[in-house]
DNA sequence: CTGAAAGCGCTAACAT
DNA sequence: ATGTTAGCGCTTTCAG
């Protein structure tokens, strides 16, 4: 930067000034700096800046998914890191594996590192200790799911209004004995759909069989073994709704090695390449995982921008596909 | 850093070599030291550190791929994540959509941040300009593609021997007419394919037909309207070879649609969810998306820690999974 | 083993 | 509109 401005025979205060934008400059000395800074290939050091600027703005913003391979979180995270580049911002992340050690630790780590703000897809448990190790005044957005006691931004799906539809969409079928599996009910994400299953369930007039529902599902294994399990029972249910991703696959799976695919519906949540080449194909609940994170880098963007009002929740419409395995009727 | 010196009795200069583990202080001073840095909370500023440390080290890495929300890069990018968390290095990443000029851009932006290190999926083109924008021995690793005109460490599959096996294994089932649906041969992956897939006819001494190659194949649209095109002509081949993975899931798309897919054989490249459910099941030669992220991670790491031999090429081994499609005869 | 001084490249606050 | 001075929080260098 001193070269510079000898090159261009200003003080290097003027570079700086021109580099910023700052509007203080004459243009014809800004077209000589200009000029200088590319001729010896110039360019400013963000530490240098970070270090000495009032707001310590790094420049850097950091997401913490579930799992930065699984293609919903991969389709979040592609998204906040697209509209961040717009903005010269870039995205440093990492996975949990719904694990809130590995959680806090990434959480940690890019505080340290002096991040503007974070996009955070909460695991489970508690998150009082989120205002403790928030430095001062980092913004926090949650995309998926909200964290249970931190009061911050969220952005998530209409979870519990679509789990109500896929269950009702079965209903009106003729169902009578409708199963769902899900994943751990501290999640806050099963607890919605499971309220939204009871939902359509109470609306309709049909009791509520907690043999039905089976939680805790880590994968798709898991989902597989419990859906064969309801399946093969004496009471089966005629109807399944997949909870999450894995379940619905674990369950895709369950009905083909019973052969009961064309006999038992299925409803279930995230779409799934290939789920329309099935037979039957899937009827699937979509979430727009690149709708979720757009619009959770706009909160944090409008965040970093000063504004302060009380935390928003953004809730982002799914859709209901029908294909087939949802439409089979009791 | 100064409050914790005073804090501990100790000049500030004690707090930083407690900080960075160097070896000269006495067991006692470094025990006040860390009580005092616990008591105050004190996090020590990386971008002080960068600024003033002699080799500027920021301990952030740059991924670029092809696409973040692809399952395929993903897999790669979180591997890399996950090994360099390890060691205290954070990763910044972007997505290319395989436009060169995008990737230039990324490049800079990076370099400009003064990451340590970059692990590029290169587009198509030359990649001579990297030599130019590159800083003073900034490494780079190549993932899953060489670049062309750039010299540099590189991480891939064995393209050409798993398309020459992917061909072979229809050749056995009597095949004879075999097409190939492919991206555009100025990726390199696409080429190395093409020549596997002309190796395997030539040493079953089969002639190779022009006509059963479609390339420049962008999506799953254009995969699926090419072999809908090619099974309609005269002289249809009896087995496909996808190319990568949109032209497989295109490929799928077309057997159905014209009810062939008990018919005419399919071997596809990259493994896909649910493929093992459809009927029939898809033959796939499936990559190893971790291992390959999981390595360039690692031998950038050796780089980082001054490994400047030659640029090293780094083969992981595909694996073809017969489930029924590859199987059936001629 | 510990400390004092210098200065990394930049921006803030004040001159001029 | 431009320059001067100070200093961000740290590591380097050298002195004790």
């Amino acid at each position: 930067m001193r070269d510079v401005g000898e090159r261009a025979g200003v003080s290097f205060k003027t570079v700086s000034r021109v580099v910023n934008g700052e509007a203080a400059v004459r243009p014809e000395v800004r077209e000589r700096v200009l000029a200088a800074i590319e001729e010896l290939g110039y360019r400013p050091d963000p530490a240098a800046s970070t270090l000495r600027r009032s707001d310590g703005r790094t420049g850097t913003v950091a997401v913490i998914v579930d799992d930065l391979a699984n293609p919903f979180a991969a389709a979040v995270h592609r998204a906040v890191v697209d509209a961040m580049h717009e903005r010269g911002v870039l995205v440093l992340s990492a996975s949990t594996d719904e694990d809130a050690a590995r959680e806090q630790e990434a959480f940690r780590a890019f505080v340290d590192r002096r991040v503007d703000g974070l996009i955070l897809m909460p695991t489970s448990v508690d998150h009082r200790w989120l205002a403790e190790v928030r430095g001062p005044e980092i913004p926090v957005v949650m995309v998926d799911r909200p964290a249970v006691g931190f009061d911050t931004d969220v952005v998530l799906s209409d979870h519990r209004p679509a789990a109500a539809r896929a269950t009702t969409h079965l209903i009106r079928r003729g169902h009578r004995r409708i199963a769902l599996l899900t994943e751990a009910l501290e999640v806050h994400t099963a607890r919605e759909r499971l309220d939204g299953y009871e939902d359509a369930l109470t609306a309709a007039g049909l009791a509520f069989d907690p043999a039905l529902v089976r939680s805790g599902l880590r994968d798709r294994d898991q989902a597989q073994d419990a859906a064969v399990e309801l399946l093969d029972s004496p009471d089966p249910p005629t109807a399944i709704v997949g909870g999450y991703n894995r379940a619905t696959v674990g369950a895709i799976h369950a009905l083909r090695r019973l052969d009961l695919q064309h006999t038992v519906a299925l409803v279930g949540f995230d779409d799934v390449v290939l789920a329309d080449l099935l037979e039957p194909a899937i009827t699937v609940i979509a979430q727009d995982a690149v709708a979720l994170g757009s619009a959770a880098a706009l909160q944090l963007q409008h965040r970093l921008d000063g504004d302060r009002s009380p935390a928003r929740e953004h809730v982002i419409p799914t859709r209901l596909i029908p294909r087939g395995s949802g439409e089979i009727a009791a």
